[in-house]
DNA sequence: TAAAAACTGAACCGCTTGGTTTAGTTTTGC
DNA sequence: GCAAAACTAAACCAAGCGGTTCAGTTTTTA
């Protein structure tokens, strides 16, 4: 009868909702679940959800919310050592967080549903995408600062670095096609590191 | 009463069918698409989609493959000449395709669908990014007979060529954000253009 | 011109959906 | 220990969906 407005303290049963919401959102797509599925899920009553959200589009924007404010992707690392093995260590951190099954539904759904809900959209660029570049331009800034690469925007020049590593192996994984011989997370991982490393290595 | 198994003759209906499913399903999203709302396009009766197609699910692979087997991105590409201009002009082609307001909506349509109906993101697959990627290797591949390029793999180096093109301008645009200052198409291409000569310019 | 095929439009079916309500039970805070 | 708040289960609603059917009209074809 009352909602619980009380700010965001964590109720049980609200993050029960938003869990099992997640997963049903993450696993069968926005339009195809169900708030039905969702309360059941939540071992929960349909009436507690519209207790909580008011709505299946701002139950489905909480759990897109809340997903982006917990990822921490690239927090502690250490840009010091061999430039080769910063980059590469970036790298491979980068490829596994966008390989995940859950980093990959979660892009499917955003995507799908970005024209439909702007401010879900900008969400998750600011928290996924944007943040992201963010800690590698900084990490490039500092190889450079050491004169370990030589650069004119370490924004670009992450950005081109996120660009060597989604390629084909990620498109065919998102796809959900089978990956071709010898195509590997490490492969591409060196492939993009030996780019950089050959168009802004300060040997020239 | 009786379906026009006639091979795949163009007819009129037929087409204007397709025609409206592609503008409704791109518009709104597979799920959100309703046939009432296809045939009220078409300028037709629900029943004739159904004469023409056995379901919506099959309509919507339909009209997917059409747009697929249309897709003649790369056709007529002159690997003469300067290897900058070479490479530049196949990556404005490229982009301007990538950002056309019809592809990135057939990419969220697809990406979103790829899971439940992986017959589709197979044909998209093959005759987008895949073929793209034929030709794009092609081009290299000629380049480096002439020398232009020192290439490992043409495979390798298409496949990073076109991870350069697909960053942050396409993310925002996809997602239907808006560009930042100075975020240009004509930038994007020079710089990955700028990327791969340095990595596999003959001058070294 | 006449039969066959394609098409219409509207009614219709069964089902699911998002969302609400109600009446009663449990949990919580003080 | 009690009142307020949270919750439950189930019924319920209106609407929209994919898909079918059908009687009647138009178009094709030869």
């Amino acid at each position: 009868m009352s909602k619980p407005l009380s700010g965001r303290k964590p109720s049980a049963k609200r993050e029960a909702i938003l869990d099992a919401a997640q997963v049903v959102f993450l696993d069968v797509g926005y339009a195809a679940a169900s708030m039905d599925g969702v309360a059941a899920r939540a071992g929960v009553s349909k009436a507690t959800i519209y207790a909580h959200f008011t709505s299946k589009d701002q139950l489905f924007s909480a759990v897109i919310q809340r997903r982006c404010e917990r990822s921490e992707a690239f927090q502690s690392i250490d840009s010091q050592g061999d430039v080769r093995a910063v980059l590469t260590g970036v790298a491979r951190r980068l490829m596994t967080l966008l390989l995940s099954p859950e980093a990959l539904a979660m892009y499917r759904l955003v995507v799908a549903e970005s024209l439909r809900q702007p401010d879900l959209a900008r969400a998750f660029y600011d928290s996924g995408p944007a943040a992201g570049k963010a800690q590698i331009a900084a990490i490039m800034a500092d190889l450079a600062d050491r004169g370990e690469l030589v650069l004119d925007d370490p924004w670009v020049a992450a950005d081109q670095f996120i660009g060597l590593l989604r390629t084909d192996l990620f498109m065919r994984t998102l796809l959900g096609l089978p990956l071709r011989d010898g195509q590997t997370l490490d492969g591409v991982t060196v492939g993009a590191v030996d780019v950089i490393l050959r168009a802004f290595g300060p040997k020239r």
